[in-house]
DNA sequence: TATTATAACTTGTATATACAAGATAGTAAA
DNA sequence: TTTACTATCTTGTATATACAAGTTATAATA
């Protein structure tokens, strides 16, 4: 019976992405939705604002909640997902493959990038997404060793992240991304299929744990032709 | 006097850039600013919740408010900004050529993205973008007459976004982005300075009013190599 | 010394009230 | 008929209170 607002967020989300509340529809009134779920207004607009901030509604003060158009706001990759989550929700053929896995001694890049400190260790993997029988993307994870003691091939095939919240009993909570277009390099068109490709599409991710503590370093290389972003964003007045 | 919770905001956010609050410390407590801005901790925390969305800050319960580090997330392009307004914080040499402006009876492609019934016209844009000499950026711009009933060439050399907020009224809220690589058309490569670019990025931006009315679709034509899009991602959990 | 318990301080959630401000529909007046 | 007003419904802001839950430092205890 905890966190109620988020309940309702939930089920408020899963309504408008099943169509109980249509596109361009209104949610009924906040007055409404305080009855209707036995609670008070001050928690209905928690749940609203969520909703309002991931972007499934527009709040127009005097008028109501407009539904927006959830499928043309589909899947946001801007989020912080994994690709294990990610291709379960495009539900196509995928594959990962381990190339490497190994605990090193970071060199001065990767060092400055994870925030270590001389002597520090980082679990160094490189993983090949496989789409369609295609290798499209790979992923050059660093994680610091003081947060993630172990990985294995096993962790690494199925879900890191699932390792680190489940296993581990982490939150991950956010991160800052970077997204540039360069050269490929001769390690990449080693590992995926570019033929006749002359740029390659970077995501750098910094990613932090629940307490603000910087724990993972990814850049996941994709190749340009099904590299794609969306986004939703809100304009800041002031 | 109003708004204060956004005033309380901005002025921590300014504190924030400029030092005053340095990265990995912590704010002071929701108790002690209650008593600093003379107001209520509920308004501190939509306050603080406001820090927190943006990226400025990591609420931890039971230690605080952290600072993050705004240099690193610093001038996140994943928002809703204007050119002028993005040139103006880089502060670069840039220049607007506004190569094609004229009101048309859209396409079947443009009435779709632009969700235009039969017989509404659109104000159309090319503006190409000149950073230190080079010409980097094509934007194609398409308006909804309905909202945006004249834009002149001045208007366009200058700021639409200033144009609509300040002299229509309007209120620019949302957009809905999406960000994919193709190859450069005989338009691009007439209009931009392309040579032995193989590939170019381009930004799709859907743009909605405050009362969720799609007003402007836009595409953003990028050379890949000045490309760079920063965004702050909070993970959501469930 | 090391451990445990306690108190104090932090943020998180839930509720209630009051009033402001925008939107809308109906009513009364011109 | 048209206009203007008013009542009512909507969301927005500000405040207050109570308790839950996580963190930290201190004091008591073994």
């Amino acid at each position: 019976m905890q966190n109620k607002y988020l309940q309702i967020y939930r089920e408020i989300a899963d309504d408008i992405r099943e169509g109980v509340y249509p596109s361009q529809s209104k949610l009924p009134s906040e007055h409404d939705l305080m009855k209707d779920y036995d609670t008070s207004r001050e928690t209905i607009r928690k749940a609203l604002n969520l909703l309002s901030q991931n972007g499934f509604i527009q709040k127009v003060q005097g008028k109501g909640s407009i539904v927006l158009d959830a499928k043309k706001f589909d899947f946001p990759i801007s989020g912080l997902v994994s690709f294990k989550e990610l291709a379960g929700k495009i539900g196509e053929r995928h594959r990962t493959h381990v190339e490497e896995l190994e605990l090193i001694t970071p060199d001065e890049t990767i060092s400055r990038n994870l925030g270590i400190s001389k002597g520090g260790k980082v679990w160094k993997t490189y993983r090949v997404r496989e789409i369609d029988g295609e290798r499209i993307i790979l992923d050059k994870d660093y994680f610091n060793q003081t947060y993630v003691e172990k990985l294995t091939k096993e962790i690494c095939e199925n879900s890191i992240y699932e390792y680190i919240e489940n296993e581990l009993g982490m939150t991950i909570s956010f991160a800052k991304k970077e997204i540039v277009v360069v050269e490929p390099t001769e390690e990449d068109r080693r590992l995926l299929h570019l033929e006749g490709f002359t740029n390659i599409v970077v995501v750098k991710n910094f990613v932090y744990f629940d307490d603000a503590s910087l724990f993972q370093y990814t850049e996941s290389r994709h190749r340009p032709d099904k590299f794609k972003f969306v986004d939703f964003a809100r304009r800041t007045h002031g």
